[in-house]
DNA sequence: CGCGACGTTGATTTGCCTCAACGATTGTGG
DNA sequence: CCACAATCGTTGAGGCAAATCAACGTCGCG
């Protein structure tokens, strides 16, 4: 139980009631590739951690072309943030896909709340993480803007050198907003050097 | 000075101690338009509120080109979040320059993080926001991988019509991500329907 | 009034997309 | 374990949205 804990919220101490409140809120899943987490217009409630395999979130758009928003690999969480954070949604918009057989914790933002009101700790850890995630967000804005297919993708490939060997082409260039030709050529100039 | 703290945190039951806390960690700045809030390369450490006016805060890219970030107008907060958020760095990566006479309420990310430990209360609203603009940043990306230029130029005016009108066509066009012309010619299509 | 800042228009270029076809690789059932 | 199909990646031709480059009108301010 404890290590489980660490690893989702941190290795400080806690105390016997504080781990009992986190454990009893968490629900392990198992997932098998190519299986569904979430779809969109489905109601969501949950956040998922990642302690084992490889997800991706995604949107559909007007013209059904997947764009991909978020990978998530051990360490990760993933969700539909613009349903679960955003105000007055609670219908996903995104869908959420296993691309290697996962095991996952899932817990309610309910319960999530609570623990922070309840540990503020917790709470702090949060605050952290939202942060450091504020951060990456704006970066990822900012390349989107300033760089072109060719460095974003050089860009990718050494900043996420995990997830680049656990997904397809294909996905890596629905994360980058090209098309998979495109990709293709990218990646037979850099060959090339 | 009960109003401006309830402005920036928000409208809740404070003791005199928490509110004296508050108070005293903020300094009042006066900001003239064309002035400079923060420069590449400075070092960054406290956050801005804005009671009054109008900044912009964005990035000069290899080739010397602006891309705008945020706007922010009264009841923003504004800073180089990259910076400040992001791991391991101190120095500014972007530049916030006033647009419009402001006013804001300065506060250093140190004394933040100790009010948000003193106060939990203030820590609850601030993890409120920062899910929030989670949420608006994916978003964003996502708008950014799917609209065209028109549609995000539409998106864009109806979304923040405030800041339409206290902006330049060209700082619109940088925070879009496509130039001056391109911009010109989307409001002549727009026009004529 | 005159200058600089801002916005517009035109001609041309370009990076990436679309559509189509075809190899390469992976997976699966017999 | 092979055969075949499906999936995935590559290549080519042509098109388009937006960028670039250049010139010019207009507005506001010192």
């Amino acid at each position: 139980m404890k290590t489980i804990i660490f690893e989702l919220f941190g290795n400080t101490t806690f105390t016997e009631a504080e781990l009992q409140l986190m454990y009893s809120s968490l629900q392990k899943i198992e997932l098998k590739k190519k299986t569904f987490l979430l779809r969109a217009e489905r109601e969501i409630h949950d956040v998922y951690y990642v302690h084992e395999g490889c997800l991706r979130s995604y949107f559909i758009d007007a013209a059904g072309k997947e764009h991909i928003l978020q990978f998530a690999i051990k360490g990760w969480w993933i969700s539909d943030y613009i349903a679960l954070f955003g105000k007055e949604k609670s219908k996903a918009v995104c869908n959420i896909e296993c691309l290697k057989d996962a095991t996952l914790y899932k817990i309610s933002k309910k319960d999530f709340d609570e623990i922070c009101k309840k540990i503020p700790k917790i709470a702090h850890v949060h605050i952290e993480k939202l942060e450091y995630a504020f951060a990456a967000f704006q970066k990822r804005i900012l390349e989107n803007l300033t760089l072109s297919a060719r460095e974003r993708y050089l860009n990718f490939i050494t900043t996420y050198p995990n997830i680049e060997q656990s997904v397809k082409n294909y996905h890596i260039a629905s994360y980058l907003g090209i098309t998979t030709e495109s990709l293709s050529r990218i990646r037979k100039e850099i060959v090339f050097q």
